[in-house]
DNA sequence: ACCGGACATCGACCGAGGTGAATATTCACC
DNA sequence: GGTGAATATTCACCTCGGTCGATGTCCGGT
């Protein structure tokens, strides 16, 4: 349970890959949520999703949105909502996602560099 | 040239995709780099180089650290490359590749979400 | 209880991409 | 200029993943 995929919390808090190297296991941690981002149709879901009222989109929202099968639709949600991008909710028939504002924030600061990457530059405001 | 590949400069400054529905072309021109991103070896070596002394690294010192053939890591290196992650300068026989932190900061500020991603909350200090 | 609608799962197809062997290219050195 | 080393390119293989059709499951309404 604590090895095989543990999604979200992977990009912890405050590691930029510039800091330090990024040890294997540490990056195979990280790429299945850069992963779930790293398409189009996904990464338009997670927009609309965050921009749609409330902040949730059931299915029948995004499927108008794309010209897609509703299956395709449902399966980038899986994987959206497995890389613990998206909140899966069901209220009734329909099935509400809302996204996981801390998950993208961890990539965030994952990738967030600070102005100076150079050597001896000590990483600011991190703890 | 304006239309095929604008990889870097795709995901700008501020324009978390939280904050409003990414249309498909924008969506289009951002997933390079964070395909770029969602591989294993490819983030190992991103922050191999940006750690690395000097901030910069040589596809030499690059094959030490992964079991992977030569071709292999030119092939990653050239992919972070096009898509703007990693700047190249051949000096004599040896390539040295660096990591560009703007590349990387556009997509952290892509993916910051701000703390409440709600329907009217206003998306803060972005300008 | 039956039926229809919303969503998920399954199975299959097929293009995209990571990988390595062989080869090409470019440069430093003698 | 020839030789060897460092890196890039080409080609082919094979796995991964996006897509859709068919089907399953669960819920609400009549």
């Amino acid at each position: 349970m604590s090895i095989s995929t543990p999604p979200a919390e992977a990009a912890a808090c405050c590691a930029p890959l510039t800091a330090q190297p990024l040890d294997a296991d540490a990056a195979e941690a990280v790429v299945p949520l850069l992963k779930a981002l790293a398409d189009p149709v996904r990464l338009r879901i997670v927009s609309l999703v965050a921009a749609h009222e409330g902040g949730e989109a059931c299915v029948c929202d995004l499927q108008e949105a794309f010209e897609l099968s509703q299956p395709t639709i449902s399966h980038h949600l899986k994987v959206l909502h497995t890389a613990g991008v998206l909140d899966r909710e069901k209220r009734g028939t329909w099935a509400y996602y809302r996204v996981r504002a801390e998950t993208l924030g961890s990539v965030a600061a994952l990738l967030a560099a600070p102005a100076g990457v150079g050597t001896s530059e000590r990483t600011p405001g991190c703890d």
